[in-house]
DNA sequence: TGCATAATAGGACGCTCGTTCTATTTTTCG
DNA sequence: CGAAAAATAGAACGAGCGTCCTATTATGCA
């Protein structure tokens, strides 16, 4: 009953780690709703109790699965394309590695894209959390276009707003098609909308003579990762 | 005990309609999973017995709901278009009555996208009928982007399927920030979005010279319904 | 009006869920 | 090593779920 409790100590923290991933790979399948206690037990051979213990409640799991996604996506999409150079290279990275990292989450799912339909208007705890960082997402993507624009790499009158809201649409759009759909080619198409969403090239009707623009960068950056 | 079943009476299917009505509003709200019959009885002031009564299953209900959000969408946005003439002012009608339909849904949800979300990867009949929707829907969508091709309002060459699935990012753009994030200005970013698209400008990289395609159309569809 | 039948209510079922309590095992450290 | 503390297991709980069964009420038609 005495309530002084020391620093925690290794293993647990080492489990509890090992949970939070494999509760992050379910709840990429079945959704933060669909994330539960007696399968994740199952999954990880241990009693409800003994993973459960690890976690006040469930919420707070779902938190913890919320904070290790945000963190991988920093990890991979934002952090790196940080050593671009500022303005449009740095812009096109970013997008770059965000649709290729949706891409390699086709046969799990994004979890700020599930999660955004699941909390629509379901007020709590997770939704808070799970808006605080899609909307750190959209100011980091509104940021690189701010400084393509002063960088002279887009025209000083763009509307950053709509262009991030456009890019945005088209890895959802991405998501959706590759995820439900289950239709091939999606990945070539965000990647061609971004193209046109850049250069301000629309071929359906537009005359040529503007397409020298086309594909002179975006090329290095690897489509592996 | 003799199976020899008349047609059913009209008392029946008359709540059974009303029933399914509360289920579609319930469903926008916490989605197609999140149904539950026990709400929708207290809802409906019934019985939970006497709601279910009405469909075989749980699952048999869903569909209902499914078919019913279908045939709304189809008289409120496929079927009034149809009286555009055929071309680009019936594809401008189609996305300008869908997006105007998805702004009215913003305080409840439209089904074709948090289905999508929900049936990514579960399989079974309602994924199925979902899918089948869906996938009628970008088709004809895509028939009215041929038919402005045919009709020469867009360049022979458009990628019709390219541009169908930016379409459809542009509404799920502003499904998510409106619903999700609760940004205003969305709606007209989608139809910012769309003008773009068609007219295959991009202000932000090329001089103007192409700014009097702009606006010429996507006016008379009135944004009341 | 009455009778057959449809429509609905009420209750119980087996199941899964998150959570709690208590006991047992495992780990950590003086 | 041995004791304190952390980690885990096991069982039970109350609630909500879809579904089924049986009785009761309401409806439609001869």
């Amino acid at each position: 009953m005495n309530d002084t409790h020391q620093k925690p100590l290794r293993k647990g923290e080492q489990t509890r780690a090992a949970i939070l991933e494999a509760a992050l790979s379910l709840a990429s399948r079945e959704g933060l709703e669909g994330l539960t206690i007696g399968v994740l037990a199952e999954r990880m051979e241990m009693s409800k109790s003994g993973v459960f213990a690890h976690f006040g409640s469930r919420e707070d799991l779902q938190i913890g699965v919320l904070r290790l996604y945000h963190q991988q996506f920093e990890q991979e999409v934002f952090y790196p394309s940080l050593r671009e150079p500022r303005g449009l290279p740095r812009l096109e990275s970013l997008f770059a590695r965000w649709v290729a990292r949706v891409s390699m989450e086709i046969a799990s799912g994004c979890i700020y894209i599930s999660g955004a339909a699941e909390y629509d208007d379901r007020p709590g705890a997770i939704r808070e959390q799970l808006l605080e960082m899609v909307r750190l997402w959209q100011v980091a993507l509104n940021k690189a276009a701010k400084q393509a624009m002063q960088e002279g790499h887009l025209s000083t009158d763009t509307d950053t707003d709509q262009l991030v809201f456009e890019m945005y649409g088209l890895v959802l759009a991405l998501h959706h098609d590759a995820r439900f759909i289950k239709r091939p080619g999606s990945v070539e198409r965000a990647k061609k909308g971004f193209e046109r969403l850049i250069f301000g090239l629309q071929d359906t009707t537009l005359p040529s003579a503007v397409k020298q623009f086309e594909k002179k960068s975006l090329k290095k950056i690897s489509p592996t990762l």
